[in-house]
DNA sequence: TATGAATGAGGCTTCATTCAT
DNA sequence: AATGAATGAAGCCTCATTCAT
């Protein structure tokens, strides 16, 4: 126990030393950060504990992102880029207009339960009726993708005769997302007040078929 | 709370002295209390703000209530039971049961929309995992009802042939929420990313209409 | 040591517990104030000492005060209603004008010099350009009477012939000024630059005789 | 001071690169300080912000000046240097006595006016009490050609039989600066109480005036 | 039942300065 | 000679809550 001071490195600051590496800081604070916001809210985060969860220190947060609201925004955009980006790789063109469809509602569903720090940091969002992401044009563009994917799809379907017309993309990206936000958001309340079955895996799969049977139905002829 | 009166003759009584009337003050906080939270979320609402927007004092705040959890717990079973009451007035037991869904869908989504304050306290609530509900025991019965109404008008459906098989109450209640929530909940930022065009009134009754389309299509034949 | 528990009335909350004093606190809490910002400025000033000085907390600073910048300019305020009261005491409409100017002169120059933390005050004020003065008005009605009180002499003494015509009470306020608030604003680097013997006790009344005797001249025929 | 430039490509090499020119360095810097300093006082400056007004870097000024007391020294040495080296091209040894002093405070009030960075810096260091130009030794001795000018002409005076006889030409010289001084001191807190008028230019011109008359009145026989 | 005064713990932010390259 | 990244100490302020009357 005296000879072997093998030790010693992990000893002395506690904190490992990274060499200077700003990206890494930057992205490590918005883990932390997104995490965080969207377990206890803007004002419910403690900007001290995300400093503790970090590799870096608290002064290195006001370095780079000002102040709490800034790094909020930041986390915020992050989440919106990292989730959109996720969506471009499904490919759907080459489909058939239904089952194009199905698969989007079914990716979405999937795409949201999997994300559900994104999913709680957009409920936090519109509990600060959306005052963060109005100054975010960043974000505000990625969701263009969306709109025109459905587009390309309800059109094709219209014009193959599969889905009725009068419709929207964007009333049809609207039921998506409501009945896939929904299931993530509303997880807790609704558990408490009707039990946990719907959220098993088992009931998770029936929700994601009533999902996309409730939207083809909902478009389809 | 002192700040700047130093010089004001006048103090003391200029609050309305309300004859004893211990329900009265118990219904005004909770008013308060509720907008309040509901703007601003839990951690987000200050004890300050609302005792000031009450006719009492803080103190009486903390007299009936407790602490601002027990305070947020209040209000939040008050709003639930608010909400429901609202609900039982409803009557389609002599409905065909399309009708009846129908009626059912544009009932609870005109209702959510009626109660934003409402909605924003679930919203919050979920952001806490439901934590605050769960010690609620009062909130949960209120629910059984919701869910026995569309029992009777489902398994009438079925019987007579226009509803499809296969399916629960509770995941026709769960498709219906979900719709009807989204659209009050995530409106800000929905809006602030899509444009406002299904905010307008005309664009409310589009969504409207989509929702009962949705659901009916999914739930009968 | 032991039998005689005498002490114990001065033990436990070393900090007095005061009998609830509002004005009290308000008074002993702008008595530190203004030395501590008068000794250094408003940047420099630290809550932490102001509060350590105080029979209070920090807490209560901003409780009656609301920020820094709020105690800064009560404690302004104070300063400057002190100091005029001081000034109403002084009784010249009896005196010839010549008699009444000198004594209105040297007792300015000697108000000045006893009153140097307000000097300082004023000193801290203009380097933050007027910025907190302006939001006062409470400050501006209480300079009007020094202008009346020398309307009133200057104008016996032109009638009297003494005084040579064309001036302005004004002026002949901004002339006193001067050289009284110079006296004491100037004293630390005036002193180190030039010595040390207009700042003793004999130099200071050459300069206060200087000084009255400039001004009548300045005024006289 | 990275906050938000985390994708700006040209990183770097923005800010012009000088030719080595280590005086030009220090000039730019000590500028930047006189004017921040003058600006805000000493604890009100921020390093950052002076840094940011340089054509470097922050390390540089810690390479050149030790510390930001450091810096405020040499700020406040150039500034007496740039001061008092203006003064040296009045030539007033060939004028009468009466109109050498006339000229004199006429040139001291204009030469104040124009640098009223000089004269709040002084303000600063007097709220310091003199702390850094007692370490100066630097300073100490530009003031005495200042006496020495005074003496002159204040003996040729007496002599001539125009002034009278028992004052000082430290005396002299401090009624001129305080009138001097005062006009831009305080300029603000002045304008403030009493109105705009004696700022205008109109009422500088006035002023002016009444300086030398005072003064000129105050030595004459 | 009711109120203004008081509190301590802990929150967010900023500062001058130094390090690694 | 020069730079962006990093730091710890200390600053100001706010919170829910309790006390004295």
């Amino acid at each position: 126990m005296a000879i072997d001071d093998s030790m010693t490195a992990e000893t002395g600051t506690n904190r490992a030393r990274w060499k200077q590496d700003p990206e890494g800081v930057r992205a490590d604070i918005l883990a932390v950060a997104l995490e965080e916001f969207s377990r206890n809210g803007l004002s419910g985060a403690r900007m001290d504990d995300i400093a503790a969860k970090t590799r870096t220190s608290k002064r290195m947060i006001y370095y780079y992102f000002g102040d709490k609201d800034g790094l909020y925004r930041k986390a915020l955009e992050a989440a919106y880029k990292k989730v959109r980006t996720g969506e471009e790789k499904l490919d759907l063109e080459h489909l058939p207009p239904k089952e194009a469809l199905e698969r989007l509602v079914e990716f979405t569903f999937d795409h949201h339960r999997k994300n559900p720090d994104f999913i709680r940091l957009v409920m936090i969002e519109n509990i600060h009726h959306g005052r963060f992401l109005e100054q975010s044009d960043a974000i505000k563009k990625l969701n263009e993708a969306a709109i025109s994917r459905i587009a390309y799809i309800y059109e094709k379907g219209v014009q193959e005769g599969v889905f009725r017309d009068g419709l929207t993309p964007l009333r049809i990206h609207w039921m998506i997302s409501a009945i896939s936000f929904f299931n993530v958001s509303n997880s807790a309340t609704f558990s408490l007040l009707f039990g946990n079955d719907l959220k098993s895996v088992k009931g998770q799969e029936i929700l994601r078929s009533d999902a996309s049977q409730a939207v083809l139905s909902f478009v389809c002829k």
